[in-house]
RNA sequence: CGGGGUGUAGCGCAGUUUGGUAGCGCGCUUGGUUCGGGACCAAGAGGCCGCGAGUUCAAAUCUCGCCACUCCGACCA
């Protein structure tokens, strides 16, 4: 590829709408131009890394057994219906009538699309298990779209669906598939990549795992044990307390706390610690708009992961009002109205000498005994997870919070859409049996965007060998010299008979442009080929990452060249 | 959905307070000079100032409405 030939623009500016790197870098760089909210169109570099991140996928999912095929993108809703997700899910799933005026959708996960391919295949036991996937456009409307390519409305996406006869079956190619996914990540470049557990969330099933990219821009907390392997999501992470009464309880007391509503201004008033409070949380259910008051102490959080789960339910923020009975920024456990749904948090369990609310406007209590004043009160865990707390599998203080990036993630889903859908086949005992499913995605474009993220510097992307737009990037500096250029174009074609994919630069530009662009394409060798060099006999070849910097001589630069790339292809 | 911010040339921005000829830098075109980290000189092209109403002799600028984008939060299969 010529580089002057090569369509779309890199540039020195900056775009003032880029939070993220990897955004900034690719808009400079010319490898994708913004047409709406989440909405990219990919040039030629940043198509030829996902093609090349798409035949890893296939290899891999080869590898284990993975029969490629294609659902469609625009799907009746009917299918949607029988899942049920027609209605349960939101805004996100775009909802169209096509020119019959029939409901249709647009894919935002091919759950039921599976099932429909293969529900007639499926009859018998003797054709499980088996695996289908697909690499394909998703769209999904998100309200908020960001950092780039991170998280974009419409996006490729690697999505697996594997069928089984046994909950251990499924378990066991689940292992593999987790196998897989760490080849995947360590031939894209990204060995870093960890799993860790996650919450399954709306998709069903029991257990998952998310694979997690470690960078300050990224959306999830992770939750990192130090002492042992324990990782987790901070939505699936099972707080743990080990409280201990140090104190005898003191009697009960009404205080007087007026216009103090909040935790901070209650214990700074009264001069105890927030964890010395019993804090009141109000949510309200989705659904009907039920209050859930959730009691914790003071210096915690509240999971809404958790909660959610625990009600079944969706919750979002409560708006208290004048007729609901609960008074805002005086709520206590006690004497609190019926009119609401009461939980208590694990964090509060046996504790006492506690402030909370009174009930009244300006008025707190102060003395209360959790086991004395609320005998019977149920705990559950419903906190976040924070700096320093007990790790759920080794027991030591010794839980750190890191963010990170999703870049795949991989679920149990179980039967729930082969029984919603109504898929079943016959065993060896002639009985109806639901096939039981798991399901496996990564997206391309994210992951190619936190490859970016983890491998730039402030000039450009240092793309990894394996995925890089080409291998080797020529720069023939003074290509208006003609000893120059007729050296620096024989080395061009040699390179590309011996396979090698080149960019070629001769466009008659100053060197520093050169170099710049060079940088923004981030292709892992530079060749420079220039009238010094040609004058010393050698090119210079050094590596994007500035680990190697060295020449060959004119004669034996395509060998060397060669052998360079071939090397790290092989690593 | 809640709270902030921004819409002026392909990109980055000034001009808006106090209404009066549409500006700057980068990029682009042409010619020339340069030439190893985003060169210089000269001459050019390029804007319905987000959209719609209103006020006014006169609106990028004032008023009202709408839209889009963006950031923080919520949501996120």
């Amino acid at each position: 590829m010529k580089l002057e030939k090569l369509v779309g623009e890199r540039f020195k500016e900056r775009p003032s709408d880029c939070v993220v790197d990897s955004h900034a870098l690719m808009v400079r760089g010319g490898y994708m131009k913004y047409m709406a909210s989440g909405i990219f169109s990919s040039f030629l570099p940043l198509k030829r890394i996902t093609r090349k991140i798409e035949q890893i996928l296939r290899e891999e999912m080869d590898a284990i057994d993975g029969q490629e095929v294609s659902f469609p993108v625009v799907m009746p809703a009917i299918i949607w219906q029988e899942s049920g997700r027609y209605d349960s899910i939101g805004k996100e799933l775009v909802r169209f009538n096509d020119r019959s005026g029939s409901p249709v959708v647009l894919g935002m996960t091919h759950e039921e699309a599976a099932v429909h391919l293969v529900r007639e295949y499926g009859q018998s036991y003797n054709k499980y298990p088996f695996m289908i996937y697909q690499i394909q456009t998703k769209f999904r409307d998100e309200a908020r779209p960001r950092s780039g390519l991170i998280r974009v409305r419409e996006f490729t996406m690697k999505d697996a669906y594997s069928f089984h006869t046994s909950q251990e079956d499924l378990e066991q190619y689940y292992d593999k598939c987790h196998k897989a996914y760490e080849r995947i990540f360590s031939r894209a470049g990204i060995p870093e990549v960890i799993s860790i557990a996650s919450d399954s969330g709306m998709m069903g099933g029991s257990v998952s795992h998310e694979f997690m990219l470690l960078t300050d821009i990224g959306e999830d907390s992770i939750v990192i044990c130090n002492e042992c392997d324990y990782r987790a999501n901070m939505e699936a992470a099972a707080n743990i307390v080990d409280y201990v009464r140090t104190a005898p309880s003191i009697d009960l007391e009404k205080v007087a706390t007026p216009g103090k509503e909040t935790i901070e201004e209650v214990s700074a008033f009264l001069g105890v610690e927030a964890k010395d409070t019993c804090k009141a949380v109000v949510y309200q259910q989705n659904k009907d708009d039920h209050y859930v008051v959730l009691f914790i102490r003071g210096d915690y959080d509240v999971n809404e992961t958790k909660l959610t789960n625990y009600l079944g339910c969706d919750v979002h923020p409560a708006t208290i009002t004048d007729t609901c009975g609960l008074v805002a920024g005086f709520i206590g456990p006690m004497g609190i109205t019926d009119n609401c749904t009461v939980l208590y948090d694990n964090t509060l369990k046996g504790v006492n000498n506690l402030v909370t609310g009174a009930n009244e406007v300006g008025y707190h209590v102060k003395g209360l005994d959790m086991d004395r004043d609320l005998p019977g009160a149920e705990f559950h865990d419903f906190a976040k997870v924070r700096e320093g707390s007990i790790c759920p599998k080794c027991g030591k203080h010794a839980l750190t919070v890191s963010r990170g990036i999703e870049v795949g993630n991989i679920f149990q889903l179980g039967t729930k859409y082969t029984k919603a859908m109504n898929m079943t086949y016959l065993d060896s005992d002639g009985n109806t049996q639901y096939p039981i499913m798991g399901c496996y995605g990564i997206g391309v474009g994210r992951l190619a965007a936190s490859i970016c993220e983890a491998y730039h510097d402030d000039y450009g992307p240092i793309w990894p060998i394996a995925i890089a737009p080409w291998q080797v990037h020529v720069c023939a500096v003074r290509a208006d010299d003609a000893e120059v250029k007729a050296y620096a174009d024989n080395l061009y074609n040699a390179l590309q008979e011996k396979g090698i994919e080149v960019v070629y630069d001769d466009r008659n530009v100053s060197a520093g442009v050169m170099f710049s662009d060079a940088d923004l394409l981030g292709v892992p060798f530079r060749v420079v080929v220039s009238p010094r060099n040609m004058k010393g006999g050698i090119v210079e070849i050094a590596s994007r990452d500035k680990a190697l910097k060295t020449s060959a001589s004119l004669d034996t630069a395509v060998d060397e060249i060669v052998a360079l790339v071939k090397t790290a292809l092989n690593k």
